[in-house]
DNA sequence: GATCAATCTGGACGGCGTATAGATATCACC
DNA sequence: GGTGATATCTATACGCCGTCCAGATTGATC
């Protein structure tokens, strides 16, 4: 079943920066990031090993487009999330357990994600122009009645954005599990530490 | 200066392990986590790339030493935070800022510490008894004037946890210059995004 | 239909983690 | 104090990796 185009492909691929995006986030879901080779992505896509520099420069390209695709589907469901309810607070906590729901869902692509991201010392550009991170802005600002100043604003999705990032890292945890079962389940725990987190209290309290 | 040990050096080294640990933390903090390979740190060592086998069991178990004695300075970086002041709110607040700095004071070894914790999906079992982790739940404590309920301490271990793993991790991200300077520094930059945490509001307000 | 650029293959290079066999030093015991 | 067992280190080798290059194959252009 993998190795799907080996029989009868034709010597030009057709679409194979797709094909090799798609390979590797296939061998990322299956046999998580340290297996993730160029090699091995090449060998899946059922081309030779110097194929893909024809597509992208290095591997760290190819490894930036799953990224890119990462967040995408990051901003996607963030977005899904914010428009689940109309009551204000339970959005921001519903995009917080959102986000932190797709890092335990996809765990390899999330750590790509931000693996790339550090070596630019950078969320991704995207992101902070109409992506994730400003969608987590502009709820906070909603709840703010918009009456947040800039310098506010930008601490508190930045102060969001990282006990979300912390959280969705730990959340596999296996210290985590006793704490799990007594509050009902992943969920729940998780609603409890943002709770605690007093999440955004400066700007919710002023509201 | 590198390759200190190379001259006249005899053929059994005497302390060999100790040895590769300090040059595995050398090549750490001069070349970063991508030029640390085994045969590296037996080179800066002085020795056959085989040497290591004798003293640990692969290249994880060398890093697991690595990651150790890192776990270790961070406790002892808090130990430090945690006694600077009487007024119990700043303590809090001293050890997450101390938590941060060690992060990007030694950018390299945090890294480590935290991919050795994620392959075994949990923090250091020492850090959980006597540790860091231990030493914030502590402090969350006195807080709270030790009525702070078991489950309650413990989420808001976490949630403090993940908040300062989550700035720690994006401290360096060039996207808060900006803020940074405005704020008058890194250290005014990151109180300030505590303080929009609400860090630890819910057991602080029944203190 | 000839030419040219794009795409892919095969083979090569050095570096990596790791295994094995053999050399050498240390130490325990007679 | 010699002798052997044992711990330590070296030399060498294997397969995998990322990457580069020369040459084969293809599709597009005129």
């Amino acid at each position: 079943m993998s190795n799907a185009a080996a029989e009868s492909r034709p010597y030009h691929h057709g679409d194979l920066s797709r094909a090799l995006v798609d390979a590797a986030r296939k061998i990322l879901e299956s046999e998580g990031p340290a297996a993730l080779s160029l090699r091995a992505v090449a060998r899946e896509a059922g081309v030779s090993p110097a194929a893909p520099y024809h597509h992208f420069k290095d591997k760290n390209e190819l490894l930036e487009a799953v990224a890119h695709e990462g967040w995408e589907a990051l901003d996607e469901a963030l977005a899904k999330a914010r428009v689940s309810t109309d009551d204000k607070r339970a959005r921001m906590s519903n995009i917080g357990a959102a986000y932190v729901c797709f890092a335990r869902d996809n765990p390899a692509l999330y750590r790509v994600m931000y693996d790339r991201s550090r070596d630019k010392d950078a969320l991704r550009e995207k992101a902070k122009e109409d992506g994730a991170y400003c969608q987590v802005r502009e709820t906070i600002n909603e709840i703010g009645g918009g009456h947040v100043s800039d310098i506010d604003l930008e601490l508190a999705t930045i102060a969001a954005w990282c006990a979300g990032h912390g959280l969705a890292e730990m959340i596999g945890f296996k210290h985590f599990a006793g704490l799990k079962a007594q509050l009902g389940g992943e969920e729940a725990f998780l609603r409890a530490v943002f709770e605690h987190l007093g999440m955004f209290a400066k700007v919710i309290d002023r509201a």
